[in-house]
Parts: C-alpha cells; sequence; structure tokens
DNA sequence: GTCTATACTTCGATAGAC
DNA sequence: GTCTATCGAAGTATAGAC
C-alpha cells in the first residue's frame, strides 16, 4: 500500500543499498549535507548514479534514511550504556562524542531548509532528549542535588549545549579554551558523582 | 594591485551591491546556506542574476562579505554595550539574541565545507571570544566569583553552547525544557549580579 | 551600472534495455 | 539489480552590447 510513483525500488536488505547510506553518511560528516548529492554518494560507493535513485526515491528519501539508520543504530546502544552505569561522568562522555555532536549539527542544519526531514529530526531529537533526561534526573537525584539547586533539564541542555559547540568550533579551527572548560567541567561532573 | 582576474567589479559603497548583501543575508537565516544561489539572491533583491556576478567575483567572495559586513557592524556595538553595562545579565542578554545565534550556526555550517570561509569565520569567532571573555573575566571578578569557582571561559562557553542549542532546536520545533532552563540560567545570573 | 546572451557544469529524476 | 541514455532545471561564471 502507499505507491504515490511507479518507479521500482530496490529491497531494504539491499548490500548496495547499505553500501550507498554508507557512502552518503560519511560525505555528509566530512564535507556537509551539501556534498551529499546522488553522483558523489555514487561515486564515493564505487557505483553509477542511477542506483541511488533505484533505491530512494529522492533524495530526502535517503536522507532520512541515514537519519533514522544511525538513530534507531544509537539509541539502544545509549540506553544500554545508562543502564550499565548511570553515573554523570558516563552520561557526560556518551554526550561529548565529537562525531555525535557533528552528525547532529549537521542534520540540523539540513532539517533548517528540509521541511520534509524536519519532522523526522524532531522526532528523534525529542527521544534522545527524553532518555538523557530521564537519566540525568535519576543521577542528580540519587546524589541529592535538589531540582531547586540544578533543575536536571538545565544541567543537560548546558552539558549538550557545550559538547556540540565545541565539537563545532573544532571542525573549524577554533579550539580556544576548549581544554580549559572540558576540564572543568568534567572535574565538576566527577565531584558530582563522587559526593554531593 | 592584486588582480588574479581581468573581469570588472563593481564599487562597494554601491547601493544595488548592499541590496545584494541584504537578500543573501535575509535568504541565508530564513532558508540556510544552500539556498542563497546567485538566482536566488538576485531575485529576492529584484535584480538580474548577473549583477550577483558583476559586485562579488564568486559566490564564496559573497558570503565573506555578509559575514564580514555583520560582524564589523555587531563587533562594535557589542564592544560598546558591554562598555556600558558590564553585568552578567546583559552579556547573557547579548549572548542569547536568536538571530545572532542562528547567524553564526549557520556560518559555522558553510565553513565546515567551504574551506575558502573557514579562515575568515575563525578570525572573527576568536574577536568576539576575546571580547566576550574579557568581559566575562571582570564581570565575575568583580564579583568574587574565583578562576577556581566558575573558570570565565567554561562560563562563556556554557552559556553560548547554551543559547546556540536553544536557538537551533527552536528552528526546527523542539522547545521542549527551553523555558525552564532559560529560567533557571536567567536566575543563576542574576543571582551572581546582585550579590556573590 | 545594467542588460542580453551564452558556455559549461552539475543536479535530480526517469525510461527502458539487459 | 544494474546498465545506457537522456530530460529539464538550476547552478556558476563570463563576454560584450548599451
Amino acid at each position: 500500500m502507499a505507491a504515490a510513483s511507479s518507479r521500482r525500488i530496490g529491497a531494504k536488505d539491499s548490500k548496495t543499498r547499505a553500501l550507498l547510506l554508507d557512502a552518503a553518511e560519511a560525505l555528509m560528516l566530512e564535507e556537509g549535507y551539501a556534498a551529499v548529492t546522488s553522483r558523489r554518494v555514487a561515486a564515493r560507493a564505487d557505483l553509477k548514479p542511477q542506483l541511488v535513485h533505484y533505491y530512494f526515491r529522492t533524495m530526502d528519501d535517503l536522507f532520512i534514511e541515514v537519519f533514522r539508520r544511525r538513530a534507531e543504530q544509537d539509541l539502544p546502544r545509549f540506553e544500554q550504556a545508562i543502564a550499565e552505569d548511570g553515573s554523570l561522568r558516563n552520561l557526560w562522555r556518551l554526550n561529548a562524542d565529537p562525531r555525535g555532536a557533528r552528525f547532529t549539527i549537521e542534520f540540523m542544519a539540513l532539517a533548517n531548509h528540509r521541511k520534509a526531514i524536519r519532522a523526522e529530526i524532531a522526532r528523534y531529537a525529542e527521544r534522545f532528549r527524553a532518555a538523557q533526561l530521564d537519566a540525568v534526573t535519576a543521577a542528580l537525584a540519587a546524589r541529592g542535588v535538589t531540582e531547586e539547586r540544578l533543575p536536571p533539564i538545565a544541567a543537560l541542555l548546558l552539558m549538550t549545549g557545550l559538547s556540540q559547540l565545541i565539537a563545532l568550533e573544532g571542525a573549524i579551527g577554533v579550539t580556544d579554551g576548549h581544554e580549559d572548560t572540558l576540564a572543568y567541567v568534567e572535574r565538576a561532573i566527577c565531584d558530582l558523582d563522587d559526593g554531593a
């Protein structure tokens, strides 16, 4: 059901399809979303450009699949890591991954002017946010930090904003103060973890 | 001196040139950098596409001029605002402007895959950072907050990261927790301002 | 300073042979 | 499932008339 177009579309479990998704994701991380064109994706995967349109009806579909594949792989992994170690320092470590931050930023920028993609990004962003918020809330409560003193949502948005800022600036060669700030934040987090 | 190309280039003080820069900046804020093409910029300014190339040798030149014009207008304004009121809440207010945050983010994403632009962005980013850091350092010192308790650079990067995150998420319709976090941060800043 | 005209490239997307 | 072939649209950029 639901076939607005008559064109053939390749199977989801195709090896070639996975190669195209790999190429698109790599291109996006390395050169930004504007570099992800059907021709360039195919060239990177050593395939013909027409195959991109065989597996993905439009480029927006390709972008959405790249995002969804990564999100659906990361979300359970992420939830399991929290379940195994709900400490703040573990949350921070997961959050501070530069690759993840750059991935998020690139898709945010893309969503900013591709309305078809916006809803998909927003949906997963909210799921990630909710999972992280649960963990931060539990971690702070367990350590006797009151909502009044530090609301979990504020702690989370401050952490997320900082790691994204550092990842983004690092990508263009601005790194002044990053080390000092990371050292301070990590110390503050460990202090919170080890004793209130 | 310095004329790698023989093509004519329009005068910098041209009214038309300013219109093109206005159109490019507006397009960039509303639809992202990928929407800034010679044709679309010209259409928005009600001019012919060829005029874009008369005033700007390449599209990269146009992007750099858009950025430089805004930066050179904002930097003195910003420094003056700090000189008049060096309180943390004023710094936060200046920093939290969503328009400024989105402008910065869009150019960061652009610089991420246009090497010619990267250096220009980095240069101004460092100047802004330095001006803000001076102000934060002075404000914290005046209120008896030690470097040990809260390093100025950490306070600044946390503030900047948060305002950019909120601006970016707001643009794609994710706003959960923003109000609560803003309320918390503003209260914390006012507390710091009014008494250590 | 602005226009017409145009060269060349790359893009997304599709049809149909194999 | 992958190929050749191809369309039309949009992009950057330039030359030269007015």
